[in-house]
DNA sequence: TTGATATATGAAGAACCATTCATATAATAG
DNA sequence: CTATTATATGAATGGTTCTTCATATATCAA
C-alpha cells in the first residue's frame, strides 16, 4: 500500500521524466551513456544542429540528467549518474519486449 | 561503448517517458501501484475530476502502461508490468537524493 | 422502462515546448 | 589585438497537450 509521494516530489519526477522524453535528448544521453564527449562530438553523433543540441544540454544539466567538466575551449559531458542509466535501460526494455 | 538505438526504438520511449511524465498520470500510476483499482477509487485517491482521470487512465492504457479488468459496471486498472514500477522507483530515487 | 451509478469521450482554450535562425560569449593561437 | 574554434543564448514560430465542460454510453436494479 504505497502512498502516493507529495506534490513536491511529484513535480520533480514529472520533470525529470518530461525531460528525458524528447527524441533529441535521448540520442544525446546515449550518445555519452559510456564515456563524456564534447559538444561537437555529440552535435556529429546525434546529427542534429550546434544549435539544438547545446539547448538541449542546458536543458539536461538543468534538470540534472547530466554534469560537465570544462577543458580549454571544449565542454564535456557525462550522464549525471547510474539513475538515468537505469532508467533509459528500464524504458528501453519495456519498448523492447512489445512484438 | 553502446551505440545510439533506432529511431524507431527512441521513438517508443520517447512516447513513453512522456506519458509517464505527467502530473495526475503519475498520481495514478502510484495510487494503483500496488492493487488494482477501480476507476471512482482512483478518482477519490488522486482528487482529480473524473473527466479528467478517465481521459488520462486511457492515455495510460494506449500507452501500455496500465491493463484493465471489468467486473459489471466498474473497470479496474493496474500497473501493466514490473518495469512501469521499476521506472517510478528509480526516478523517485533520483529526485529523492537531491539536497 | 425508468432511474441510478460507473465510466468514457468530443470539443475548445490556455499553456507549454522543440526547433531554427541569428548572434553572443569564451578560450586559445599566432 | 585579430582570427578562429567551441559553445551558449534570445527571439520567434509551429505544434502539441492538459484540463474543463458537457454529454454519451454501459450496466444493473426495481
Amino acid at each position: 500500500m504505497s502512498k502516493i509521494p507529495a506534490d513536491e516530489i511529484l513535480d520533480r519526477m514529472e520533470s525529470v521524466l518530461n525531460i528525458a522524453s524528447d527524441f533529441t535528448r535521448l540520442k544525446i544521453m546515449y550518445s555519452i551513456m559510456n564515456e563524456e564527449k564534447s559538444v561537437s562530438e555529440i552535435v556529429e553523433e546525434v546529427g542534429a544542429s550546434q544549435s539544438l543540441v547545446s539547448h538541449q544540454l542546458s536543458v539536461l544539466k538543468n534538470a540534472d540528467l547530466v554534469s560537465t567538466r570544462k577543458d580549454g575551449t571544449k565542454v564535456f559531458y557525462r550522464l549525471a549518474d547510474e539513475h538515468v542509466d537505469m532508467l533509459l535501460k528500464i524504458v528501453y526494455e519495456h519498448v523492447s519486449e512489445k512484438e
